[in-house]
DNA sequence: GGCACCGGGCTCTGCCATAGGT
DNA sequence: ACCTATGGCAGAGCCCGGTGCC
């Protein structure tokens, strides 16, 4: 795989090289329309680009691609004044790659610094990332998805190391894979900041007394693709804040943090905290204990996902179903399903006289081919 | 066959702030 | 003075089915 990164070295020497002659990527010289020469003098006496005016033929050949150049401007206002840029190259190269022209056009309108990426630049940058993709039909969607993440780096040799270093770690392909497509912008983390949060979090297994440092880190990772994509501050005070309110002893953190806590650590910090007090609220009102609340939440972390509003109109559709608290805190992953649906089986189930009482409510957590077939069987044979 | 348990799949960008370079 | 590269932030759930036990 190595030796497939190697061109990558002799990048910037090249751009340098075309900066200094002030010439075009001599590979797409032809697609340039000569216009773009006589509307600018490539004078190294003149005023450096700040001063520049908005480059008049780049607007024309973006108008041309369809770019929204008033979303663009927007965004990124010192692109327009640069002299040299490469944005027929760009349109032909993501075009090749199997890009609609309306995707190309979203893409600069939305991240116009991507057309001050050169060819070489672009070439290297899709065959890393090809390195996990298998085909450029998915590289263009991620593309279409998040532009930025694919050009926000110019450096093509960060991005290999960065792959090296999360290749290192005892992720497993299909992980990786996930990685990229989910959280894209992993990939232009810098190396080091990719690094400071794995070793933060192999730092809290070993102060929570975890003998398997490296596991727990890939556990979390693997069960929350987001935690690379934010700060170490942000999952501190989250991991903080959860031991805090629940009085957890370091073991249980431990078990918590490595599975499915792992899924709640990625939120702000404040939504995270306004959740947990609004649910611990709620729930003491309705009659549960502290002891519940803590009972809830370790078996059930998900429970913290869910937003204050949203979860208070999911509890007050299921008690006015005639759904108990109690039954409730025994099977919580009823607050899984959406309100609407669990509203739809609520009523289904009234009719056709359904005893929670007697049979529980597991039904209310069953996937919809289950829970259709549940229902035929009690409608035809209702013993 | 019916149930509970459990884990996994999907998914997540677009903007702002700022250090550092020219 | 201006630009680029990079870090960081807010935003806010739902669904499916394998497996093993009875």
């Amino acid at each position: 795989m190595a030796s497939r990164f190697k061109a990558i070295i002799g990048l910037h020497r090249l751009f340098s090289l075309q900066k200094a002659f002030k010439c075009v990527t001599v590979q797409c010289a032809t697609v340039f329309p000569l216009q773009r020469f006589n509307s600018v003098t490539p004078n190294e006496n003149e005023p450096k680009a700040s001063v520049n005016p908005e480059n008049e033929s780049l607007l024309e050949n973006l108008n041309l691609l369809g770019v929204d150049v008033k979303m663009a401007r927007q965004r990124q206002p010192g692109v327009f004044r640069r002299v040299f840029t490469n944005e027929q190259c760009l349109a032909k190269f993501l075009q090749a790659k199997g890009a609609s022209r309306q995707t190309v056009a979203s893409i600069i309108s939305r991240y116009p610094r991507a057309i001050t990426r050169s060819l070489e630049y672009l070439e290297q940058r899709w065959q890393l990332w090809r390195n996990i993709f298998q085909t450029d039909e998915e590289i263009v969607s991620i593309l279409d998805r998040s532009p930025e993440s694919f050009f926000r780096s110019s450096d093509n040799s960060k991005l290999e190391k960065n792959i090296a270093y999360l290749s290192s770690l005892k992720l497993s392909n299909k992980d990786l894979h996930r990685l990229l497509a989910t959280a894209p912008r992993t990939f232009s983390n810098s190396l080091e900041l990719n690094r400071q949060m794995v070793e933060f979090l192999e730092d809290v297994c070993v102060e929570l007394g975890g003998t398997g440092p490296e596991e727990f880190a890939k556990a979390i990772i693997s069960r929350n693709l987001y935690v690379l994509i934010r700060s170490t501050k942000r999952i501190k005070a989250n991991i903080d804040n959860l031991r805090a309110a629940l009085k957890l002893s370091d073991a249980e953190l431990l078990v918590l943090l490595q599975g499915s806590g792992a899924k709640i650590l990625d939120l702000s910090n404040e939504y995270l905290k306004n959740n947990m007090a609004s649910l611990q609220e709620r729930l003491l009102v309705l009659g549960c204990s502290k002891e519940d609340v803590k009972t809830l939440i370790v078996g059930y972390p998900m429970v913290l996902y869910i937003g204050a509003t949203t979860l208070s109109i999911k509890l007050d559709c299921l008690l006015k179903g005639g759904i108990t608290m109690e039954q409730i805190l025994k099977k919580p992953k009823v607050l899984d399903y959406s309100t609407q649906n669990v509203t739809a089986r609520l009523e289904e189930l009234h009719e056709i006289g359904y005893n929670f009482k007697a049979n529980g409510i597991g039904i209310l957590d069953l996937s919809q081919k289950r829970f259709a077939a549940k229902i035929e069987k009690l409608v035809t044979s209702p013993d």
